[in-house]
DNA sequence: TCAAAAGTGTTAGATTTACACCCATGA
DNA sequence: TCATGGGTGTAAATCTAACACTTTTGA
């Protein structure tokens, strides 16, 4: 194969990952504490370098796979990330990506072996290199997102109690919502479905489990919240 | 100095400018017929290789500088493009700026240099590698942007109509607004000044100029459009 | 004198917000 | 029996959208 472009530098280029969950009515990331040099025993994001034969998205999606084994998980970029020495080991530059996960999904045998855990959004600890910018902007990215398409069922149960949707709601735009103005915004909504279960884990009288129909959203799309 | 991570692969890393400009009514980009091998002849965005000792944002600042003479132009980042084959000549992967320019500033000299020049955003012709996708997510995030952000005035004279206003943003949106409730919603906004200045080019009553303030928003911060 | 763009308010409809009580159940 | 979370409707306020005529002036 020719070479044409000879005379460039070449650089070092890495994904980050930052993977957003919903536990205890609190939106969480998975942080863990790095492993390697420099930086070794920094609260870190999981990330991986970029082969010469797979797409920037195809290195994100691996490393999601690596850490949590799961394909397909819902994932978008938040952007590069390029300072000259915004790794101290060497120059590397960085694709940050968000993920969104169930964390009843996560298998807890793989997070134990990564040593990586679910922390607060809003206790997000002092972390290595730009992680804190990336995690910021990942999240600027998810709250608007959110207002427009149906993303949140990524990180419920298929089956979820209304209560749980508004709870995260809040979590994710950091300030409570009516709970009369926010059902009756869910009812024009014919995808997000009731069916005829009640769920029993989180009050004495039951509440009704909805489901996301994927199929009815498609032919709709008139989603607003 | 230590090598911290041998073992890795390097790439190539460039940078791709989207810049829009408004001129007779119309959002347009400056493109240009790509001047190398691979592609030679092919319309294309103005981009540049990233070096080892500049952040990419500095990269993509010396780019827009090398064709519009221009400095601290605003410039948002769009996103790194990274598919394995996106150039035929060999991988590199790539980080998209979309730029903002006053047409009337820009020195035309250099246009003719560089050979490029606006074309309607409607009628972009199909163009090398992914840049019809640059162009096209860029036009996405600037019309988010020009909802919450008074980034119009970066496209506009420091001096100018409100029908100028107003038809750039049915040029950014794709759609006719109403004048009276664009009227409306501007007089709201203390920052744009009326001018004691009237502007004849183009109509015989005249019009009166405006200009935003840029001191009076970072006070109100209050846009809407 | 007329064509072309500038400038200006009002009203109906739609959307958003605020708000309080009864229900069902397990402990 | 009572504490806890589940579930429901209405009215006021705000925001949005639709709409038409007069003014000025250069050609």
């Amino acid at each position: 194969m020719t070479q044409f472009y000879i005379e460039e530098q070449k650089i070092l280029l890495s994904v980050d990952c930052i993977i957003f969950g919903f536990e205890q009515n609190k939106l969480k990331v998975l942080i863990g504490k790095r492993k390697m040099d420099p930086g070794r025993g920094e609260w870190s994001l999981y990330g991986g370098f970029v082969r010469n034969d797979e797409s920037i998205e195809d290195a994100a999606n691996r490393t999601l796979f690596e850490l949590t084994g799961m394909r397909n998980m819902y994932m978008r970029q938040v952007g590069a990330f390029g300072s000259v020495n915004r790794d101290p080991g060497e120059r590397v530059v960085s694709v940050a990506y968000y993920a969104l996960i169930n964390v009843a999904d996560y298998n807890e045998k793989l997070q134990a072996e990564h040593a990586v855990e679910w922390v607060d959004i809003a206790e997000v600890p002092q972390m290595f290199s730009d992680h804190n910018e990336m995690i910021c902007k990942a999240r600027q990215l998810m709250q608007q997102k959110i207002k427009t398409e149906p993303i949140s069922f990524q990180l419920l149960p298929s089956l979820f109690t209304l209560t749980q949707l508004q709870r995260l709601y809040e979590a994710v735009n950091g300030e409570e919502v009516d709970k009369r103005n926010f059902r009756k915004r869910i009812k024009d909504m014919d995808f997000i479905e009731k069916t005829e279960l009640i769920d029993k884990q989180s009050s004495k009288r039951g509440a009704y489990l909805y489901r996301f129909n994927k199929k009815m959203y498609n032919e709709e799309k008139n989603f607003k919240l």
